[in-house]
DNA sequence: ATTATGACTCCCA
DNA sequence: GTGGGAGCCATAA
C-alpha cells in the first residue's frame, strides 16, 4: 500500500501534522489541505504539488496516526467525509461533538472549519 | 525502468 | 450544484 505520507526526508511532517490535529478544538473540523498548509512544506517542492499532493500526506498520516490523533475531525475541502471504511464511524464521532451535517452528508465548514482562526 | 493508485484539490463544462 | 479530468509526489508491484 502507498502509505504516502512521507515528503523527501520528512518523515517528521506526519508529527507536525498530528500535532495540528491534535490542535483542533472539540466540535471543530479541518481539511486535509488546510493542515497541510499550516505545516512546514518541504524545501524546494514547487507550491502548486504541494497544494495538491501535502493534502495527500495529510491523509497519508491521518492513515496510520496514533491513538491520540483526532483523526476524525479532519474531512476534505468540501466538508465532507472522505471515503473510508469507517466513514460512518467517523460521521458518529463528530455527530458526538456537536458537529452538524446537513441533509447532504457535508459539514457547514463557514462553521465548524478551524485552522486559520 | 514503467505502470497503477492513493483519507486530495482545483478548474472547467 | 454536479460531474469529470488534470495535476504531479511517493510507494508498491
Amino acid at each position: 500500500m502507498a502509505r504516502f505520507a512521507t515528503p523527501p526526508g520528512r518523515e517528521d511532517f506526519h508529527e507536525e501534522v498530528w500535532d495540528l490535529a491534535r490542535s483542533i478544538p472539540v466540535g471543530r473540523v479541518s481539511t486535509y489541505g488546510r493542515l497541510a498548509a499550516l505545516a512546514t512544506p518541504p524545501a524546494g517542492m514547487d507550491p502548486a504539488a504541494y497544494r495538491a499532493f501535502g493534502a495527500r500526506w495529510v491523509g497519508g498520516a491521518m492513515a496510520h496516526c496514533p491513538d491520540d490523533v483526532p483523526w476524525w475531525r479532519v474531512i476534505n475541502a468540501q466538508g465532507k467525509i472522505s471515503p473510508r471504511d469507517t466513514a460512518g464511524e467517523q460521521r458518529r464521532l463528530l455527530e458526538g461533538e456537536g458537529v452538524e451535517f446537513d441533509a447532504k452528508g457535508r459539514v457547514d465548514l463557514a462553521i465548524h472549519a478551524w485552522g486559520e482562526d
